[in-house]
DNA sequence: AAGTGGTCTAGACCACGAG
DNA sequence: TCGTGGTCTAGACCACTTC
């Protein structure tokens, strides 16, 4: 059992801040490290003197910052830190393509984890708007659409959906479930659009219920999307990739030139 | 008044989530657009016939993803999106800096909005140990630490810090608070650090109570965080800038050669 | 069965904003 | 002053996990 401090009533701060800014401290110095339980509520409530929705609005807090994780049940548990992804601007270099590996398994390999991918969906559907926006497609054309999940160590990370229009995806392997050797970039290269560029657009958020589950994440996490539009040389759309990662699962790194 | 239904008692879902889920609709299906104030919590409690402590925890969901904002002594309101700043990867480019303009304000002017600054503290400090790490520094090493909030339209949309060390610093501009035109980065070049690049690194996550307040974000809404470093033309890291930018009001984007 | 967190009730007092 | 949300109390029953 940690050693807790009192509450302060002459503080300016309410009782649930001064609790959760003890426990928030009993984890960034280390004393609770991650997978570590808290103090049960009743233990909290005990302790503190305090009614248990005081205490629980404590707890509350940090699972908003995402610190801790309640199970039901059992108890509420320090996060426990997953792998972090270091996702590098060159990591479509067209050297990794040849060699007839996909973007996610290089990275992997680069970090020593064990990559998997699954829930792939294949199916071709007309374009929604912003898709066919960035595609520059007219309204309604088709696009095969290719859906996915990352995990990394069995652990979810990422979810992503490529669009390519069905004129240069129909008849190859971008339509089948296993893409084959370098993956889709190298099919539409095989198309003869020698790739040229890629934009990428970040954001964050928070994630959609659904989100949530797929990724197996709680409240009070939050996702980056990436959207990255990839070029032929001559600067023809050829792909769209959405994607939502678990924000603290990855850092994303770009190279700059001062021009 | 909007319409609200009812609730199942005989629903799985518990009654907050019910009401959650309503609430959520009326915005979603744009009965109730942002700015709109949500019916009180009296209202509520009335309509629906339940505990206070119930349509506090349906609201608390709302305002955990981040879909309404609370306003003490006013009522819940639907969050109002805030102007969205597109950062380009160009943004530090040379042409800029010899304009004698910052970056920010090449942005802000891009996009019509009005920018300012506040908050602004410079001090000379021993380098934090991953600054110093990104320096090629010394540990202890002493470095200039700029603090400033940015604003658009008069809304805080980010917080930076800047490191520069403090050989390169001494006795220029850096050490003020007017860096002068063109900012920090003309002003080391000036000390004959031509910049040859940056690196980004991205990632999101919660922000911290203190960043909540500084930023006057809610609960529920995440933050990115970008750590730039400059290096120049001999590849010296000459500048580390953390910024920390309320995730809603920025898309960055990249771009990045196929190679 | 015992302990945990999840949900709910029915009150209370306080601090803030607007009229 | 009045209505708003912010915080707190002291209970209650339920669902999940472990033994």
């Amino acid at each position: 059992m940690v050693d807790l401090g009192v509450i302060d009533r002459t503080d300016d701060r309410p009782p649930y801040r001064q609790i959760a800014t003890q426990l928030r401290r009993l984890i960034s110095t280390g004393k609770l490290t991650p997978g570590a339980k808290l103090p049960s509520e009743s233990e909290l409530i005990e302790h503190y003197g305090v009614a248990r929705m005081t205490v629980r609005q404590a707890l509350q807090e940090l699972r908003g910052e995402g610190l801790v994780v309640a199970e039901h049940g059992k108890g509420v548990f320090v996060r426990s830190a997953p792998p972090v992804r270091r996702l590098a601007s060159n990591r479509f270099a067209r050297a990794h393509r040849k060699e007839g590996k996909a973007a996610f398994l290089v990275e992997a390999e680069a970090t020593g984890r064990k990559a998997t991918v699954d829930q792939i969906s294949v199916t071709t559907e007309p374009a929604p708007a912003d898709i066919a926006d960035r595609l520059h497609l007219a309204e309604g054309a088709r696009v095969v659409m290719r859906s996915r999940r990352y995990l990394a160590d069995g652990v979810p990370v990422e979810i992503a959906t490529s669009y390519v229009p069905e004129s240069i995806a129909a008849g190859t392997a971008i339509t089948s479930t296993d893409t084959g050797p370098g993956g889709i970039y190298a099919r539409i290269e095989e198309q003869g659009h020698e790739l040229g560029r890629f934009t990428e657009e970040v954001t964050a958020r928070m994630p959609t219920p659904e989100e949530r589950k797929v990724l197996q994440i709680g409240a009070g996490v939050p996702v980056m999307t990436l959207v990255r539009t990839a070029f032929d040389v001559d600067d023809l759309p050829v792909e769209v990739c959405d994607t939502v990662k678990v924000s603290h699962a990855y850092v994303l790194e770009y190279d700059v030139p001062a021009r």
